[in-house]
RNA sequence: GCGCCUGUAGCUCAGCUGGAUAGAGCAACGGACUUCUAAUCCGUAGGUCACAGGUUCGAAUCCUGUCAGGCGUACCA
C-alpha cells in the first residue's frame, strides 16, 4: 500500500519539476510512514525536510509546493497538509481504503505474498545441532526462527529450500558410541570407568537398555573395537531419530537432511581441497594444512587438517558450502548460535576462495538462551546431561506457547528462559491474546449464521457503512500485513510478525468492546462481517507464518 | 588485548537505514459482564532511552570514548 502513495508522491513531485518549482537534480528515496497521531491523516513522508538541504530552500516552503501538486492526486486524496518542521501529511478518501480491502479477501491465504523475493534460489540450514543428544531449549530457539525464516522468505517470493546438516563423523561420534558401550556392559553388571567427558545424560542409558532388548548380552563377549562401529552406528540413529520426532513436534520440518559423512563418501571433501590447493589458497605449515583465509578478509589463516592427518570440521564445511552452490542456490543463509559468530567472516572467505562472491553466504545468529528456574541458573551442556529439552519445554507449555515466546523476542538479544515463569503465565501469554482475536470472530460468524446471515462475498458486499475510525484503524493495519511480511523477509527480523499481530488484535479487541458486529441494521452488519472476515485472514496468515495454531474456539 | 551481541518503565521486551508527545505486555491501582466468548475492554500511575562528548534544523536511533553483562578469540564441533 505504502507502494502506491510513493508513486503519489513521486508524481507530484514530477510535476513540481516540470513546472520549474523545485530543482529535483537528483530523484529522493521517498519514505512513507504512519504518522504517529492518526488524527494527523493516514500517511505522512519527510520528503520536503530530505530536499532542504539540495533545494537550498527551507523545508516548510518546498512542503507547501509539494502540497500544492499533491492536492489533485486523482480522486484519492481526501486532504494534504503540511505540519510541522516540514512532515507532508495525506489523508486518503473512503474508497481508497475500501478497494484494496476487497483485495484482501480475494488473495485469502495468499494474501501478504509479494515478488519482492523475485524467485531467488535460497538455501536456509538451522538447528544443525549434533547428533549426539536430544535437542535442547537453546535448539528450539533456532529452530523456530528458522522454520518462520524460511515462511516468511516463501512468502515474499523467494524460492527457498530447508536443509539440516548432519554432523554423523568425527571425535564426538565415537565417544557417543563409547557412552552407550560403556553404559551397556554397565548394566549388564560389569565394571567400568565412566570418563566425564562422556555423554552423561540418561538416554545414554536408554539406548544401551534397548540395545540389550533387541541384541541380548552377544556385545559383551566382544571386544571394544568389535563392538564399537555398532554402538556408535545404533547411538547416532537412536539420537537423529529422536531429533526429527521433536522437531516434527514442535512442527519443523526440512526438505533435506544432509550427512556430512556423505561429503568424505563421495569425495567431496577431496576434491574442494584439491581444488583450493591449485588455486594456491591452502598451504602447508607445523605438520598441518592450511586455508589462507587472512587473505579474504578474516582475521587469521585457518588449520583444514590437522597434524595427524584427520580434517577439521572446518574442512568438511568448506565442501558442503561448494556442494550448496553447485546445486543452484543463488544464496546461503545458516543460522548459527551467537557463540558460533567467529565463523561468519571464515564462511564467508570460503565463498571468496571458491571463487563467489563472499556475500552468498550470509548468516543469521541468534542469541543464547539462558534457561532460569526462577532465580536459579540452569546449566545447557549436552555432555554434562544437566539440560532441559526442547521436548520437555513443549510438554509443559505447548507448542504454540514456546514457539511464540522465541519468536517474539528479536533474536539479536539474548533471551531469559525461566521455565517456571513459562509455566506460570500459560494462561495470560499473548499468544492467546491473538489466538482468542480469532476464535471470537469465528464466533461472531456463528452467531450471525444463527440468524442467516452469512460473510458476504467480495462481488456483492457493500462497504460503503463502514465509517468508524476504529474501523479504518483496522483496515489500515490489515493491509500494511503485506509490507510488514516484505520487511521482515529484508531484514531477516521474525520478530516483526508477533509485534505486528498483537498491534492489530488489540484494535480489533478494543473495536469489538466498543461496536456490536451483528446488529439489526443489515448492510452495516454484512459490511462488519466482511471486514472481520479480512481480519481473520490477516490473522491466520501471520499465525500460519510462526508455525502457530488459529483456533475457532478457545 | 581484539572481535561480535546486548544495556530503554519494577520485570520481560518493541522502537534503531535520524523526525512530530519514547511504546507494548506482565506486575500495581480504579472502573466495565441481563449484550457477538471478561483469556476482553476503558482509565491511573510508572522514563536522566547505561554514562560522557560529537555530527545538525532535529539523536533512543549515526560517530568517538567510557562503564556493565553475555559470547568468541582451538590443529573442539
Amino acid at each position: 500500500m505504502n507502494h502506491v502513495i510513493e508513486q503519489l508522491v513521486l508524481s507530484a513531485l514530477h510535476k513540481a519539476k516540470n513546472n520549474g518549482d523545485l530543482e529535483i537534480a537528483e530523484e529522493p528515496e521517498i519514505v512513507i510512514e504512519k504518522p504517529k497521531d492518526p488524527k494527523l491523516g493516514d500517511f505522512s513522508t519527510n520528503l520536503a525536510m530530505t530536499l532542504a538541504r539540495p533545494e537550498r530552500k527551507n523545508p516548510r516552503v518546498i512542503a507547501e509546493v509539494i502540497c500544492k501538486y499533491l492536492k489533485n492526486g486523482g480522486g484519492q486524496v481526501e486532504r494534504v497538509e503540511m505540519a510541522g518542521p516540514g512532515f507532508i501529511n495525506l489523508k486518503m478518501t473512503q474508497s481508497f481504503f475500501i478497494s484494496r480491502l476487497l483485495k484482501v479477501a480475494e488473495s485469502g491465504d495468499d494474501f501478504g505474498c509479494s515478488t519482492v523475493g523475485k524467485g531467488q534460489k535460497v538455501l536456509v540450514e538451522y538447528v544443525s545441532a549434533n547428533p549426539t543428544g536430544p535437542l535442547h531449549v537453546g535448539h528450539g530457539r533456532g529452530a523456530a526462527v528458522g522454520n518462520t525464516l524460511c515462511n516468511i522468505l516463501k512468502k515474499a517470493g523467494f524460492d527457498i529450500k530447508s536443509e539440516y546438516y548432519v554432523n554423523d563423523v568425527g571425535n564426538q561420534m565415537n565417544i557417543l558410541g563409547r557412552s552407550t558401550w560403556l553404559r551397556y556392559q554397565e548394566i549388564l553388571h560389569k565394571t567400568v570407568e565412566f570418563p566425564k567427558d562422556h555423554y552423561q545424560g540418561d538416554y545414554i542409558k536408554d539406548i544401551a537398555q534397548e540395545i540389550i532388548d533387541r541384541h541380548g548380552e552377544e556385545y559383551l563377549k566382544k571386544s571394544e573395537d568389535e563392538a564399537l562401529p555398532f554402538f556408535r552406528q545404533y547411538a547416532a540413529q537412536w539420537v537423529l531419530e529422536g531429533i526429527k520426532t521433536d522437531l516434527k513436534e514442535f512442527r519443523v520440518e526440512f526438505d533435506g537432511w544432509f550427512s556430512e559423512k556423505t561429503l568424505y563418501e563421495d569425495d567431496s571433501v577431496d576434491n574442494a581441497l584439491g581444488w583450493l590447493r591449485e588455486k594456491g589458497f591452502v598451504y602447508e605449515k607445523d605438520g598441518a594444512v592450511w586455508l589462507k583465509s587472512s587473505a579474504f578478509q578474516d582475521e587469521k589463516d585457518r588449520v583444514i587438517v590437522k597434524q595427524n592427518g584427520d580434517q577439521t570440521y572446518f574442512c568438511s564445511d568448506i565442501a558442503y558450502h561448494q556442494n550448496k552452490v553447485n546445486r543452484g542456490f543463488e544464496s546461503l543463509v545458516d543460522l548459527f548460535g551467537a557463540d558460533h559468530h567467529g565463523y561468519v567472516p571464515r564462511m564467508q572467505a570460503v565463498m571468496q576462495a571458491l571463487g563467489y562472491d563472499r556475500d552468498v553466504f550470509k548468516a543469521l545468529l541468534v542469541q543464547f538462551v539462558s534457561l532460569k528456574r526462577g532465580e536459579e541458573k540452569v546449566s545447557m551442556s549436552t555432555r554434562s546431561g544437566e539440560f532441559v529439552t526442547l521436548k520437555e519445554v513443549v510438554d509443559e507449555v505447548g507448542v504454540d506457547a514456546t514457539r511464540y515466546f522465541f519468536l517474539s523476542k528479536s533474536s539479536d538479544s539474548h533471551l531469559d528462559f525461566d521455565l517456571e515463569l513459562a509455566k506460570k503465565e500459560t494462561p495470560e501469554n499473548p499468544v492467546f491474546y491473538i489466538q482468542y482475536a480469532h476464535a471470537r470472530i469465528c464466533n461472531v460468524f456463528l452467531k450471525a449464521q444463527n440468524q442467516g446471515i452469512a460473510v458476504p462475498g467480495v462481488a456483492e458486499v457493500d462497504l460503503t457503512p463502514l465509517v468508524e475510525e476504529e474501523e479504518f484503524a483496522l483496515i489500515k493495519n490489515i493491509l500494511a500485513f503485506p509490507e510488514m511480511i516484505e520487511k521482515s523477509a529484508q531484514t531477516k527480523e521474525v520478530h516483526r510478525i508477533s509485534h505486528y499481530l498483537h498491534d492489530l488484535v488489540a484494535k480489533f479487541h478494543s473495536y469489538y468492546n466498543k461496536h456490536r458486529v451483528v446488529t439489526e441494521n443489515q448492510p452495516l452488519t454484512l459490511a462488519r462481517l466482511f471486514l472481520l472476515h479480512c481480519l481473520q485472514i490477516t490473522i491466520r496468515n501471520g499465525l500460519t507464518v510462526m508455525g502457530i495454531s488459529a483456533p475457532e474456539k478457545m
